[in-house]
DNA sequence: GTCTATATAGCGATAGAC
DNA sequence: GTCTATCGCTATATAGAC
């Protein structure tokens, strides 16, 4: 008769990886014990190591959980952007939009955090799970940005994109930080508010003329 | 008959809080065990509840032997920039040349990384120390910049101080991401080369016309 | 696939001799 | 001010019943 479909049923797995997130990113990854993930997922301690084999696959199965999606999203982003020949502000939204966007989401803004203060850690296992991941992104972005801004040095286009994942990476993991010091009066918004601030910042700060080189008029590169 | 002077003798100390801030950087502050600590200072475990009372105590010294006085370095450049009516980028170097150098160097550069990482540390008490040691800091700085971004409204000025935060957190505590990522074409260089790209940029930034008001010249604030 | 029970190890903190 | 020894606790990981 009726297959037997399961209920949207949660599974271990998914309860597991869920639970890590939350308390990796509000304790950090070290502190957050396996004890209080399982018990935090309604599982039993031993089904971390039966699911994952170790904390450290487990780590590593939350991230990819995420990252892998917000990179294919910006990629397929800035494939749009170059067939419409996009200028400068789009090629930004397509690297920032999909990271403000999870990082806003209710049930991934747990993750935005991580994200955040992934780039920090000091594990080495976790670098180069970052590295893995974003490898492609990077390659992907910083070519059409020295094709966006030719007259810069390719040095200072890296540079000045190290400077946007920066900004990006401390508005995505410290947006309470900004609350706080700023007694309230600035708040995250939408993804599409901070992603207008940010891209108003970055795309003039990208424009300016190389430090030590001959000036160049902002603006020529697009828009 | 010469007076007994110490021949710089480090002091227990002195040397708990340099193997510290060297672990706290390399592996996080969670993770360095006061072990490890107490191991490479050559002293033994006691000597940190005897002379900071508890890890906590430890962790709040190593930040404020070392965020102190690059505050007050801020705060006196500032000072320096306002009398002598200093431009834009004069007071960004302000913020940003005590930073830079102290994580460039060679005993600090440990610190950089670690003070690029703290305002990601999810710990309340860790949050609290940055709060007050900034405080006065972000406080003239959002000041003077708003002196000098008068078209921006206060809270973009507060975003963009935000981002500019970020930007140089990136830079001092990922140093070796961008020249893994650039495959050693790029590397940080002196304070004053890595100030010099990043004034440029940031500065280009804050002179941006705000994003859903009518549009401003760029460099109409003092440059 | 989920459970209990446990092995093994490391942690921060403290007491008390010197 | 520095040491040894130890307490009390928590961590990850695993073995084996169900």
């Amino acid at each position: 008769m009726t297959k037997t479909i399961e209920p949207v049923e949660a599974g271990t797995r998914e309860s597991l990886m869920d639970a890590a997130e939350a308390l990796f990113s509000e304790r950090g990854i070290q502190a957050a014990s396996l004890r209080a993930i399982t018990e935090r997922a309604g599982a039993n301690l031993a089904a971390v190591h039966y699911h994952f084999g170790s904390k450290q696959g487990l780590v590593r199965a939350v991230f990819a959980r995420r990252l892998t999606p917000v990179n294919e999203e910006r990629l397929r982003r800035l494939g749009r952007a170059e067939e419409s020949g996009g200028n400068l502000e789009e090629v930004l939204r397509a690297f920032l939009v999909p990271a403000l966007d999870m990082a806003r989401d209710a049930s991934h803004g747990a993750f935005g955090r991580l994200m955040g203060r992934a780039f920090m850690e000091p594990d080495d296992e976790i670098r180069e799970i970052l590295i893995e991941q974003f490898s492609e992104v990077l390659h992907r972005f910083t070519a059409a940005l020295t094709r966006l801004l030719p007259e810069l040095p390719e040095e200072e286009v890296l540079w000045r994109f190290h400077f946007v994942a920066g900004s990006l990476g401390h508005t995505v993991a410290c947006g309470q930080l900004i609350e706080r010091f700023s007694d309230g009066r600035c708040a995250m918004g939408t993804a599409e508010e901070a992603a207008a601030r940010l891209v108003t910042f970055l795309a003039a700060g990208l424009c300016a003329p190389a430090p030590g080189g001959a000036g160049r008029p902002p603006g020529s590169a697009g828009h």
